[in-house]
DNA sequence: AACGCTTAGGTAAGCGCTTGCTTATGTTGG
DNA sequence: CCAACATAAGCAAGCGCTTACCTAAGCGTT
């Protein structure tokens, strides 16, 4: 999408992480300019204001996720595999990518109009990606869905929530929390169990 | 819990409604004088810090959360039944006190250690009814879930999450997504169809 | 090989304003 | 008469951002 310099980079790392620290009110950009090194000019040399740094995080941030989901779609063969695919890509993004994941989720509103229009934008593509597995697995059959736009918001809140309270130094864990969301993905959708035994988990009630 | 002069209350509601718009560092005690209608330092009469405002919203909105899923769970025959009235009673909170639950939820990072380990419990003992409510429905087999404690997290998602987005002017929709969130949630734990009806669902694959 | 010139990336200093909070001083209703 | 509640004024520190200036690397031209 676009492109930084080794130089703008080490700003712009140096932001996503005040600012999830502290949130974006509550960051300065001479704390900005000490973590990237530089004197508190330097920042300006690349980026004319604090807000401009924050709709820069905002947007590599949201696009990293949204590749991410996309290409995990891409090879899976049914609705049930497709949103178990997406859901985990998803999971891992936020969780291996928290402190960038918070920004983008929580600051939102500190973004001036403008820039609000253009990552409004990002995440309704976000969504859309969820809610068209979704429908595709409903008009099959695959899935049994009332609300598909609201299901979609609630799956898509598996990944998102969790950059609230994990800590990067819990990696570890999150392989597991991923293949938790994604059976938990499935099940609300209405994805029955593995053709192979449909009938067991009923007889067993 | 812990009761409030009026006065005090005014700077509380108005301390909220700061932190919830701009974040705790984004919000000046100024800001919160001017929406509760006193000078700056009459916020100071009432309220040792600001931090000690953050933590006054903090624990008043996990109070009353708390008591809100705790007053749901009562009137509960199953344990399928019983989830179902503490989401939805969690989810209409959230929906309901958007604003301080944005606080609740979003600023726990800028209170300081001591404060920050009272509110760390309160959502300790949050949690804990909704393990305890899977917990039970797992071991009647009224559930069936592998990871109770990752599945709580994740039911509470669910109402937490809407906090980020929702719009206290779109309260109207609020019964909606409560009852949406109820039957994800309760797919989510495996809990079956009415037992009046359970080989239809499977018959039906 | 030495030249002048451009460009990218940086700094020290500081301007005008806002910050959290305090102090000294009223002004009320019971 | 005295808590309880409020205020005007202001202090020291920190804020976002600008200005004026410096350095080093890359360039075709002489």
């Amino acid at each position: 999408m676009q492109d930084y310099t080794p130089a703008q980079e080490r700003v712009l790392d140096a932001a996503a992480a005040a600012f999830s620290e502290h949130g974006f009110g509550g960051t300065s950009t001479r704390d900005i300019a000490v973590r990237a090194g530089r004197s508190p000019a330097a920042v300006y040399v690349h980026y004319r204001s604090k807000e401009d740094l924050l709709f820069a995080v905002s947007r590599r941030g949201h696009d990293a996720a949204h590749r991410a989901m996309i290409e995990a779609s891409a090879d899976a063969a049914s609705p049930t595999e497709r949103l178990g695919t997406m859901v985990h890509a998803s999971t891992l993004w936020h969780l291996e990518n928290a402190r960038v994941a918070r920004v983008v989720q929580y600051e939102y509103g500190a973004l001036t109009e403008p820039h609000r229009g253009v990552i409004a934008d990002l995440r309704r593509q976000t969504t859309q990606l969820i809610v068209d597995v979704i429908a595709e697995g409903d008009a099959s059959g695959d899935f049994d869905v009332d609300d598909i736009a609201g299901t979609a918001r609630a799956v898509l809140s598996l990944s998102i929530d969790l950059v609230r309270w994990f800590s990067p130094d819990r990696l570890d864990q999150a392989a597991r929390i991923a293949r938790l969301n994604v059976a938990l993905a499935q099940r609300m959708v209405g994805a029955g169990p593995p053709r192979s035994a449909p009938t067991i988990r009923c007889a067993s009630r």
